[in-house]
RNA sequence: GUGGGCGUAGCCCAGUGGUUUAAGGCGCCAGGUUGUGGCCCUGGAGAUCGAGGGUUCGAAUCCCUCCGCUCACCCCA
């Protein structure tokens, strides 16, 4: 019967489904507001080289997984296959760098990616996330660190593990990609065909390899952090003292990499305790370089985004219990076509006074109607019948007790106003 | 892009010794005497058995092709 699908790797999130999202925005938007950070929407589609750019060429969310066309002008537009790129471009566009910094902002978007869907990754995902831009201080990261944990502690979720590392700056990075480079020139015939292709491509990728016949090399593999210059040396200490003081267990890991190019020194990720699937709920990192990539002055940035999907994944598996969302607590029943003027006339004024009611439609009998406010689960129903009209009454019925009072229709708004 | 698993009503599924009105449960709708819900009882609607082709007197069932879903790899949130 149906003559259209929903598209590959995209989701209908159905009313069943809004608990999960609502509780996530929620607790999203309560952590901002407590540490401070502003909303920025951007649109869902760019300047296909902002992302080019940032990401940088060679990425395969660049080469193969961007959602590219060219509008009818013929420029060539992108839907956002990330997050930090466009809220840097937004700081830019509109001055923000003239307000008091670091600039602290926070976002909900959708990015698209073109990939094969699999458990907790799709073509269109909705990610959350927040950026401090304008500050290279290191209490800036442990800041950014910190509300992630925060984030994730809030939503109920347990056995989380949070690993960090530094990747350096450009001043120290190529030196030790060289050394990383040698490493695995030395073993190149140990290495599966993903990791040769690796060596060439993506050096940093090579640590977070999953095969068995690659760990050994990746266990024996240079560390980043034993190649920091003195300034990223200090800047990565400095963090995870403030992280000790602030009592937020991490794991130093040497294999943690991100897979944006625009990332320097710091990047975390914070990975579920599941098995066998996409077990980082988020990731972020420093990105002191990329404002300027994009035409600024140098400005040093930090941020984090994670993805609401992996995160409701992880919130079902744990169990974790989520607050009904709010229904009307009135049905509205009627019998009779006075009756059912009377009904649509109350529901009207109980609405516009704030109380929240739903209506019978069509020509039920009342058992019928009853029966609906039962699986509506409306702790009242309110019964208009042609004695009703007359009398300018209602019949009030409490759903649970089973009581029932006729009262004047123009006494139920005080009557709930109370609750 | 590569590889595995799976496609029967909105959902969960029976049925693959070829012959059935394609069964059951949940949900939905309606009834169980006058205007009263949850439990129970009865009834109803709802499926071109993923699509197309082939074999056969006869296919949900066997064969081929395609499509879709799903899981893993790659990549990433």
């Amino acid at each position: 019967m149906p003559l259209y699908k929903l598209p590959r790797g995209t989701l209908d999130i159905l009313p069943a489904e809004q608990v999960y999202w609502e509780y996530v925005k929620h607790k999203a938007i309560a952590l901002c507001q407590l540490y401070g950070y502003q909303r920025l929407d951007t649109p869902a589609f760019e300047d296909f080289n902002l992302f080019a750019r940032s990401m940088g060429e060679g990425t395969d969310i660049v080469d193969k997984e961007m959602y590219t066309l060219e509008d009818k002008s013929g420029k060539k537009m992108s839907l956002r296959p990330e997050g930090t790129a466009p809220i840097c471009r937004a700081y830019l566009e509109h001055g923000l760098y003239n307000l008091p910094q670091p600039v602290r902002l926070y976002y909900f978007a959708t990015v698209f990616r073109y990939e094969r869907p699999q458990a907790g990754r799709y073509r269109q995902h909705y990610q959350f996330g927040f950026e401090a831009i304008g500050d290279a201080d290191p209490a800036l990261d442990a800041e950014i660190i910190s509300m992630t944990w925060h984030f994730c502690l809030s939503l109920g979720l347990k056995g989380l593990c949070l690993q960090l590392n530094s990747i350096g700056c450009k001043v120290c990075r190529p030196h030790y990609l060289e050394n990383l480079k040698r490493h695995y020139s030395a073993c190149l015939t140990q290495l599966c065909p993903d990791c040769k292709a690796r060596l060439i491509r993506n050096p940093l990728r090579l640590l977070d390899c999953k095969k068995k016949s690659c760990q050994e090399a990746i266990e024996t593999a240079p560390k980043s952090i034993n190649y920091l210059c003195q300034e990223c040396k200090a800047h990565f200490e400095s963090i995870q003292r403030y992280l000790e003081l602030l009592g937020i267990p991490f794991k130093v890991s040497h294999r943690l990499v991100r897979g944006l190019d625009y990332y320097t020194r710091t990047v975390f990720e914070i990975q579920s305790p599941g098995e066998g699937i996409q077990n980082a709920l988020g990731g972020g990192g420093r990105y002191d370089e990329l404002i300027e990539e994009l035409g600024g002055k140098s400005t040093a940035a930090v941020g984090f985004a994670a993805g609401m999907e992996r995160i409701i994944l992880n919130l079902k598996r744990q169990n974790v219990s989520i607050p009904a969302l709010p229904r009307p607590s009135i049905f509205i029943a009627y019998l009779g076509d006075e009756a059912k003027a009377e009904a649509i006339k109350l529901a009207f004024k109980l609405r516009q006074a704030g109380i929240a009611a739903i209506t019978a439609m069509g020509g039920r009998s009342l058992k019928a109607q009853l029966r609906q406010a039962n699986t509506f689960g409306t702790s009242y129903s309110v019964i208009i019948g042609e004695d009703e009209v007359k009398s300018q009454t209602v019949a009030l019925r409490n759903m649970t007790t089973k009581e029932q009072k006729t009262i004047p229709s123009t006494k139920l708004e005080e009557l709930f106003r109370r609750d």
